[in-house]
RNA sequence: GGACUCGUUGCAUAGCUUGGAUAGUGCGAACGCUUGCGGAGCGUUAGGUCCCCGGUUCAAAUCCGGGCGAGCCCGCCA
C-alpha cells in the first residue's frame, strides 16, 4: 500500500467515530494536505456544522479527541486547525517503510479499474496524402498516452490507425499524378510524405482555382477509389501505402505504436455499411424524407428539423459521417467482423505486433473489438462524434461504451505564421493542410534534436557521437511528447517555432535531467542500493516530501484514468521532479561519514528513480542516464 | 442566428469534476547561490478586481443563471 494506506486509516477511523455520534451518510473528503498542514486533511468538520450546531473549529477539536482513542498505526497526531480543517501527521517510519519497500515491486502504481476488459484506443487516423504535421502530434501523442495508462489500470488495450485511404484528399494527390505530371519520385531524395503534402496536394488544390475541369477529374477518381478493382484505386493504393509507410515512421520514432491499421478503401469494398444500414433501418433509427429540403434522404432526427443529419443521400449514395457508423460498430463488436488479418510488412521498434485488416480469407481471424471504444479527434468533430454517440448508446447496453476523447487543436503562432509566409496581424493562425501552412513533426523533432546535441556537446565534450545521438534523440521526443500533453486537452497550444526550442523550466528536459541526477548518485555510490534500511532516519522535510510524492503514484494513475486525462502523469511526474530537486539541493546523499544514513537515503534515491522512469513511461518518455 | 469550448499576474498555465485554510507553477524582470552527489539546477523579491453582474451557501476561482470577449462547429463536402 501507499499514501492511499494513511487516507484509508483516516477514513475508516472517522466512520467509526460518527458511528459511535449516530451520524451517517457524510460524505467528508480526506486528502493529502496542503504543504504546511500536515500530511493528511479532512473537511469533515464542515459537513457537521450544521447538524451539531457548533463551528468547525469546535468539531475539529472535539473529532481530534476522539481520535486519540482510534488505533492508529501510520497516524501520528492529529490537529484541529483554527480553520475548521482536521489534520492529521503520519508516522513516517512506518509509512516511509511501506511506500519505498512497495515502489520496489514490479506492480508499483498499478490499478484496477479495467478488470481485464477490453477496450479499444483509436488514434492518428490521418489522410494518407502527406506528412503528420504538429496538430497531428497532439492526437497521437494523447492517444498513445491515454493507451499506455489504460494498460496500467488493467485495461487490455487494443490500438487502432484508421487510414482513410479512399476519401477526397487521397483523390487530390491522385489528380496531381495522373494529370498534372507529377514525378511519383520525390525530385530532391525529399521523405515521399513531405513531397506529397508540400508539392503534390498543395499545388494540385491551388490548381482547381484556375482549373475547374480537374474538379470532374477529382470526382471520376473519387468514384474509381470505391471500386478496389480500378486501375486508379491499383495506383493510389500504392502512394497512400508508401505516405502512410513514412507516417509510421514519424509516429514509431516518438515510441508510437499500434495494434492494428484499419483501412476505409476495406470497409468500403467489405459491404459493412449495407448490413449497418439495414439494422439501422429495422431499429428505427433512420428515417426517410418524403419531403422538405432533405427529401429523398435517409436522415438522423436531430433535436429540432435544422440539426436532421443527412445519412444517405437522394443519389443513394452514403456521406461521410454515414462510414463512421459501421467502423463504430465494428469497433465495439456489434457486427461480424467482416475481416481478416495480416501483419504489416515492417516491424515496430517496440517489437508489439502490427496487423492489418484484409479481404483475403486466406489470411487469420483476430479480435480487435473492445467492450468499450475511446475515440481520440480533435473537437471540431465534437457534433458529428455526439451523433455517432448516442446511435452506439442504442446498440450497447454498457454506459459510455463509445467515448469521443476531444481535444482542441494546435494553432501556430503570429510570428511562426509570418515564417511560414502568411501575415496575420498578430492572431495566431489555424493550420492548413491544403494551403500549405503548417510545422511538418519530423522537422521540429530534427530543429530540437540538433539543438540538444549541441548542448549535450557541451556538457560532454568527450561523449561519442552515438550516444550523444540516443540521448538528444530520447530528450527530443520527451520535449515534444510534453509539450503536447501536459496542458488541458480543451486548452488551444499555439506553437511557435522558437519558444518549441526552450528547454528550462516546466520541460521534459527538466525532469530528465533529474532522473540524471539520482542515476548519477546511484553509480558513484559504491554500494547497491537496498530496501532493508533504518528508515527512522529519514526525518528531513525534503526526504518525507519526496516519499510523500512517490506514494502519491497509483492515486495519480486512477485520477488520469477516471478523467481520461494525460496531463495528470505529466503534472505527476513533474511534482516528482520539483520534489527530487528539492531533496538534492538540501540533503546530502554520498560521503556522510555514516553509512546508514547514506544506506537510507540511497533508498529514497532508488525508489524516486524507479518511480519516475515508470510514471515517464506512462507518458511514453524515456530518462537517459547522462545529458 | 443556434450548439460547444475557453477567459486566473506582462505572457503561458495549475487548481474547477468532489465548494472550505495561505490561488500553485513556468517564461519574462530584479537579486543571490558553484573548492559541494552534475547550475538543463536551487533560493529570495516584485507582480492577482481568479472577465463582469446576479443567485445558492455559514463559506464560491470552483456550483447555478444572465451578460461580455475569444475560438470553433452548424452542407445531399470530406
Amino acid at each position: 500500500m501507499t499514501f492511499k494506506s494513511i487516507i484509508e486509516e483516516i477514513e475508516n477511523n472517522l466512520n467509526k467515530i460518527l458511528g459511535e455520534l449516530s451520524i451517517s451518510d457524510v460524505k467528508f473528503t480526506v486528502e493529502p494536505a496542503k504543504p504546511g498542514f500536515g500530511d493528511v486533511s479532512s473537511n469533515v468538520s464542515f459537513l457537521l456544522a450544521k447538524q451539531l450546531k457548533k463551528s468547525p473549529k469546535d468539531i475539529a477539536e472535539m473529532l481530534s479527541e476522539k481520535y486519540q482513542h482510534c488505533s492508529s498505526t501510520l497516524v501520528l497526531k492529529t490537529k484541529a486547525h483554527q480553520s475548521g480543517y482536521l489534520n492529521f501527521f503520519a508516522n513516517w517510519e512506518k509509512l516511509s517503510q511501506m511506500i519505498l519497500s512497495e515502489s520496489h515491486l514490479h506492480e508499483f502504481g498499478d490499478v484496477d479499474i479495467g478488470k481485464n476488459t477490453t477496450i479499444v484506443v483509436e488514434h492518428t487516423s490521418v489522410n494518407p496524402n502527406k506528412a503528420l504535421h504538429i496538430g497531428h502530434i497532439r492526437n497521437i501523442i494523447i492517444g498513445d498516452s491515454i493507451s499506455r495508462i489504460l494498460k496500467k489500470a488493467n485495461y487490455k488495450v487494443n490500438v487502432l490507425n484508421y487510414i482513410d485511404d479512399s476519401g477526397l484528399q487521397v483523390a487530390d494527390i491522385i489528380v496531381g499524378f495522373k494529370h498534372l505530371g507529377f514525378d511519383q519520385e520525390s525530385p530532391d531524395g525529399k521523405k515521399f510524405d513531405h513531397y506529397c503534402g508540400d508539392d503534390v496536394y498543395v499545388k494540385t488544390t491551388e490548381k482547381y482555382e484556375s482549373d475547374s475541369s480537374l474538379e470532374n477529374i477529382r470526382k471520376n477518381i473519387l468514384k474509381e477509389l470505391e471500386d478496389g478493382n480500378s486501375e486508379t484505386a491499383k495506383f493510389a493504393d500504392k502512394i497512400t501505402r508508401r505516405v502512410l509507410a513514412n507516417q509510421l515512421e514519424t509516429c514509431w520514432n516518438l515510441s508510437v505504436s499500434y495494434d492494428c491499421l484499419n483501412f476505409e478503401s476495406q470497409i468500403i469494398r467489405s459491404g459493412l455499411w449495407s448490413k449497418i444500414f439495414d439494422k439501422i433501418k429495422e431499429m428505427n433509427l433512420i428515417e426517410f424524407e418524403d419531403e422538405g429540403k432533405n427529401k429523398g434522404c435517409w436522415v438522423i432526427r436531430g433535436a429540432d428539423k435544422d440539426e436532421d443529419k443527412v445519412i444517405v443521400r437522394s443519389n443513394g449514395t452514403a456521406t461521410y459521417i454515414a462510414k463512421d457508423i459501421p467502423y463504430a460498430a465494428w469497433k465495439l463488436g456489434l457486427i461480424d467482423d467482416p475481416f481478416h488479418y495480416q501483419k504489416y510488412e515492417k516491424k515496430q521498434p517496440n517489437s508489439r505486433i502490427l496487423w492489418q485488416t484484409t479481404l483475403d480469407s486466406n489470411e487469420s481471424t483476430k479480435n480487435f473489438s473492445g467492450q468499450k471504444v475511446i475515440t481520440v479527434i480533435d473537437s471540431r468533430q465534437a457534433r458529428l462524434q455526439k451523433i455517432i454517440t448516442s446511435l452506439m448508446a442504442k446498440f450497447k447496453s454498457v454506459p459510455d461504451a463509445y467515448v469521443h476523447l476531444g481535444y482542441e487543436s494546435v494553432t501556430l503562432s503570429s510570428d511562426t505564421a509570418k515564417i511560414l509566409g502568411l501575415d496575420t496581424d498578430g492572431k495566431q493562425a489555424q493550420m492548413s493542410g491544403r494551403k500549405g501552412l503548417y510545422v511538418n513533426a519530423d522537422s521540429v523533432y530534427d530543429m530540437l534534436k540538433e539543438k540538444i546535441k549541441d548542448e549535450t556537446k557541451k556538457r560532454h565534450a568527450e561523449m561519442d557521437s552515438s550516444d550523444i545521438e540516443e540521448i538528444a534523440h530520447n530528450i527530443a521526443v520527451g520535449t515534444l511528447r510534453y509539450e503536447m500533453i501536459k496542458q488541458d486537452l480543451d486548452k488551444i497550444i499555439t506553437f511557435d517555432l522558437t519558444k518549441s526550442l526552450s528547454l528550462d523550466g516546466d520541460t521534459a528536459p527538466y525532469i530528465q535531467y533529474t532522473h540524471a541526477r539520482a542515476a548519477r548518485i546511484l553509480e558513484k555510490s559504491k554500494r547497491a542500493p537496498s530496501i532493508n534500511v533504518d528508515f527512522s532516519l529519514l526525518k528531513e522535510q525534503a526526504e518525507l516530501n519526496l516519499i510523500k510524492t512517490i506514494g502519491m503514484f497509483d492515486m495519480q494513475v486512477r485520477d488520469a484514468v477516471n478523467n481520461l486525462s494525460p496531463k495528470v502523469i505529466a503534472r505527476y511526474c513533474h511534482d516528482l521532479a520539483v520534489a527530487f530537486n528539492s531533496f538534492y539541493e538540501h540533503v546530502k546523499v554520498l560521503e556522510l561519514g555514516d553509512e546508514s544514513l547514506e544506506n537510507s537515503r540511497l533508498c529514497i534515491v532508488d525508489s524516486f528513480k524507479i518511480t519516475l522512469v515508470k510514471a515517464l513511461d506512462l507518458i511514453g518518455i524515456v530518462a537517459p542516464h547522462r545529458m
